[in-house]
DNA sequence: AAACTACTCAACCGCAGCACG
DNA sequence: GCGTGCTGCGGTTGAGTAGTT
């Protein structure tokens, strides 16, 4: 190992690209392919050498690269396949398919690692930094403690996934990529289900004088589960919002009940396939209560992870804000609060005809 | 307007892994 | 098994740009 590098080469130029190089070098490749990059740049007539011209064109000429603004569902994604995954940037693109690992690497680089860093939580580890002598713990802001709970959540994702992955990976051997241990992790917990959204989609909500608030399928569901009954109080206490991920599968069910997942992807897909293990599955139609997962056990099981967040005061939640429980927790056990977050669109609100502080008391 | 600072991101560097003779 | 060539990947750099003083 340790070879030269290609640049000592005589002549070969190094540096910005100029257009006309550009132009030389797309020229080449759509008409020919890349063939061997070692020999494409004699033949395309650049003075550059074959790994400049290679990532010239993977990084920047390609024609199906995504320019700009990386957006909020793609800095999710970032973050949860690091959390999962480390620096693995270039199993990072094949997630993100018109995005470069360069690209991803210099996001994480100049933007999502300065972000996390600033909210107190270890880039590298995603845990929050334990400085006891640091009083930014003690002022953390309440968005940096939701990004902690969001962030301590994936990592209890990632240790699910890996309860699921170390027999697969006996199954598929050492060299299964991360996609085949995915895609095989997320099969068997694909569960028939009952679509909650689906059952209610098209039915309007309906709010009545008294501010009662019906879930309008849950009694016409042929269903062992109990069915979803809702009802709206106005709120008058703080709100507490559960964001992304963990946040997700709890949230999830004041979510699903009023509308999609605003956390859809296929990446998303595969995460939250290992979700239902918690009752919930989420799919690009909406959220559905298993069947096999009385909306008992799920309501317990977001209200004892809810317990852990009780300390947690002030108004701020998270992503998918339009499931966030709020109030008095420890008397929380059926209310599930509309608090203002990434996801809260005006338009989702309103058409669920639903305001920011909203209490919503599930019937279960 | 000039000087300085901070930030972004394209490009480079060097190592690892693989194929092949 | 070893050397060579090639590609892919992750870490790092630095020129260009934007923002601030």
């Amino acid at each position: 190992m340790g070879r030269s590098p290609c640049y000592e080469n005589v002549g070969l130029k190094k540096g910005p690209w100029t257009s006309e190089e550009d132009q030389k070098l797309s020229a080449y490749i759509e008409e020919h392919g890349h063939g061997s990059w070692s020999a494409l740049p004699a033949k395309a007539g650049l003075q550059r050498c074959g790994k400049s011209c290679r990532l010239r064109w993977t990084n920047y000429l390609r024609p199906d690269i995504k320019r700009g603004k990386f957006s909020f569902q793609e800095e999710q994604t970032i973050l949860q396949l690091h959390a999962l995954i480390g620096n693995r940037w270039s199993v990072m693109a094949t997630h993100l398919p018109q995005r470069t690992d360069n690209e991803i690497k210099n996001h994480w680089n100049t933007h999502l690692k300065k972000r996390l860093a600033k909210m107190g939580i270890d880039p590298m580890t995603h845990k929050p930094k334990m400085d006891a002598n640091s009083k930014d713990a003690a002022n953390r802001s309440h968005m940096a403690q939701w990004e902690n709970a969001r962030l301590e959540a994936e990592a209890r994702s990632v240790r699910e996934s890996k309860l699921a992955f170390n027999p697969l990976q006996n199954q598929l051997g050492s060299s299964a990529s991360a996609d085949q241990l995915l895609d095989k992790a997320a099969a068997p917990l694909m569960q028939p289900c009952l679509d909650v959204l689906r059952a209610c989609q098209g039915l309007p909500w309906s709010k009545t004088a008294k501010n009662d608030f019906t879930f309008p399928g849950g009694g016409d569901l042929e269903s062992p589960v109990p069915t979803l009954n809702f009802t709206v109080k106005t709120l008058a206490v703080p709100t507490v919002g559960l964001g992304s991920n963990s946040a997700m599968e709890y949230s999830g069910v004041c979510e699903g009940g009023i509308g999609k997942s605003n956390h859809w992807s296929e990446d998303n897909e595969r995460m939250d396939n290992r979700r239902a293990l918690h009752g919930l599955t989420y799919s690009s139609e909406g959220i559905r209560v298993n069947e096999n997962v009385p909306i008992s056990n799920f309501m317990d099981h977001m209200l004892q992870n809810v317990d852990n967040w009780k300390s947690f005061e002030g108004g701020e939640s998270s992503n998918n804000g339009i499931g966030s429980y709020g109030g008095d927790i420890s008397g929380l056990s059926k209310e599930i609060v509309v608090a203002q977050g990434h996801d809260s669109r005006p338009s989702t609100l309103k058409q669920k005809n639903l305001l920011v502080g909203d209490l919503i008391t599930t019937g279960v």
